[in-house]
DNA sequence: CTGAAAGCGCTAACAT
DNA sequence: ATGTTAGCGCTTTCAG
């Protein structure tokens, strides 16, 4: 049916290991050049496609990595996954994706399943501040990026926004417009993203010189509309003056936000202004279109993609270092100037 | 390092067939009970994980399908891709996920890559209605099912959105709403979806007793908001009477046309209703929000993948059964009646 | 420069 | 009911 080596020796009158040898880039100098020329012109007249089974049984490597994300379903993954691929693709290697659904449980489920495939390599879009994945991939000394969220403790090389960043940007685009009162409603603390960025802004509050008291924060325990919806319920429901703009950890937080201010019969931005975190696909077609931070998605997954190819390829263990990708702000309608 | 079946085999003092046989439920039943337990206690103890390259080597199957996607960017596929996994997972079978970008090359060279990898079976949402890769699929009897998109000559199973039915709901839609001229922005002819809405559209209105002098059609190239923003100029550029509705072939280019008419100084729906096709997210959140059909993507994933995994499993080929999802109308701001 | 031989870890036919 | 054996297709020493 398909060709195998043995058929492509035989037709070429070498042996196996000859044309293993002549077939294969690295160890072609061994063969005479003539014979590399023959083996290569039959293996394609055959179609020969190796059987990167054998080859992975034979090497212990699978040509294959993990990757591991939250939900294919959030927009914010899917331009990370291109990243990646655009990488991985001409190295010769091939991505597993799997999704978590944020459920530790089910991603050391999906680990292990991972691992019985031998992957090569992790990229890892899911970790929480405290990981087991990441513990266990650490005792193991198996190879893995992570992309947009970081453990606690830098033990693997990490691609992130620059989060603090953002948080600071935000504060002063916001004071610029004359807000003094500004909430924030954080996002998930078991999550670097959120974890960061709540107490960004707590001290950015502080060396803007804003009253802590007309900053009120709330922790939201999910990245999704409904939660951003009843925070800022939560939030028009305190006592004390409101809030005139809403700093949400991301874009779907952020929406919840606007339909909660519809539904309050507040207009957005006259009445609050609102921003969001990562500007994912349409932020500039909702009504009111958001002002959120383009996080560059396609480079963060390609620049991790990029240390974990190095790492797997040359097999030396690269320093746990955290690159941090500037993210522009991106000014829409959903802030304006205080009434 | 990783335990293997021979060590499983030597704590547990049996050989390594019988280990096998042990731990693997199919046949189980040949081995004493009292042996499989003792087996299986080592296994777990050992934290034992099958080596499926070297079962794959054997069994010559690679637990692994290969997933063809034009673009997991555009927000209609990761649906799919999740309902494909929720069959795939609990069968013990990866995808291998690909991006073709429509490019017949691409997708041939990516489809090479995977049978290199020895994948099981396929899922091809890429289809074009005539297709080198399913012709080579089809050829060499490999399993595999198609989504979303149909070839035009039915060699493989199938699972689609029932699209003749859209357009006659969405023709009977408008024409209640009072509409007379309606224009059609057809999608690229060499796709199904395109031409299938496109000859339905013909029909339809021939059937409606509309003039077809008055609902023009003009097609597209590529299925993206560019292609309807220059597809709707053309149409207001040409002479003659204005549509008072815009039929577009899928949700982004009926994105584009609502660009288009905002260019051009119209209102949606006041002075032109527009619809579009499958309700992408957010397709409820943007200005106006979107008349469209909701293509149940996540059922039309897992559908799929339930034949191919009955395919792969038992061995047998199975008729070439299109399967046509109903595609509910999602009535929102974009189509209202006729002035 | 090429051939021979071994073996990666597993399963399946066969033998006991 | 268990053990034996062979071999999937490849790479990689080691000889020649």
């Amino acid at each position: 049916m398909v060709a195998t080596l043995a058929d492509v020796a035989e037709a070429a009158g070498v042996h196996p290991g000859t044309a293993s040898k002549a077939l294969n880039p690295e160890s072609r100098h061994l063969v005479a050049a003539e014979t590399v020329k023959r083996v290569l012109e039959i293996a394609t007249k055959l179609n020969y496609q190796p059987n990167s089974l054998a080859r992975g049984l034979r090497t212990k490597r699978s040509y294959t990595i993990g990757f591991m994300v939250p939900d294919l379903n959030n927009p914010l993954f899917p331009p990370i996954v291109r990243g990646v691929e655009e990488v991985l693709g001409p190295a010769g290697l091939s991505a597993l994706i799997v999704n978590t659904d944020n459920d530790p449980k089910k991603g050391m489920q999906l680990f292990d399943a991972l691992v019985n495939r031998r992957c090569d390599g992790f990229i890892l879009a899911t970790a929480f501040r405290n990981d087991p994945v990441v513990k266990e991939i650490v005792k193991r000394k198996i190879p893995a990026v992570l992309v947009n969220r970081l453990t606690e403790a830098p033990t693997l090389p990490a691609v992130v926004g620059d989060e603090s960043r953002e948080v600071r940007d935000a504060i002063e685009h916001l004071v610029r417009l004359g807000h003094k009162r500004i909430a924030h409603i954080a996002g998930p603390q078991n999550l670097s993203t959120g974890y960061i960025r709540f107490h960004a802004f707590k001290n950015v509050i502080q060396s803007a010189g804003l009253k802590e008291s007309n900053c009120p924060t709330i922790v939201s325990t999910a990245y999704n509309e409904i939660a951003g919806t009843d925070a800022v319920k939560k939030l028009l429901a305190s006592p004390g003056a409101k809030p005139t703009a809403i700093l949400a950890a991301n874009d779907q937080l952020a929406i919840g936000v606007l339909d909660g201010l519809k539904e309050a019969k507040l207009s957005c931005p006259e009445d609050i202004s609102v921003m969001g975190f990562n500007d994912i696909p349409m932020m500039a077609r909702i009504h009111p279109s958001l002002t959120t931070f383009a996080l560059p998605k396609h480079e963060m997954g390609f620049k991790a993609a990029e240390i974990l190819r190095a790492w797997i390829e040359t097999g030396t263990t690269p320093e746990p270092t955290i690159v941090y990708l500037p993210c522009p702000l991106v000014v829409r309608e959903s802030t304006g100037p205080v009434a």
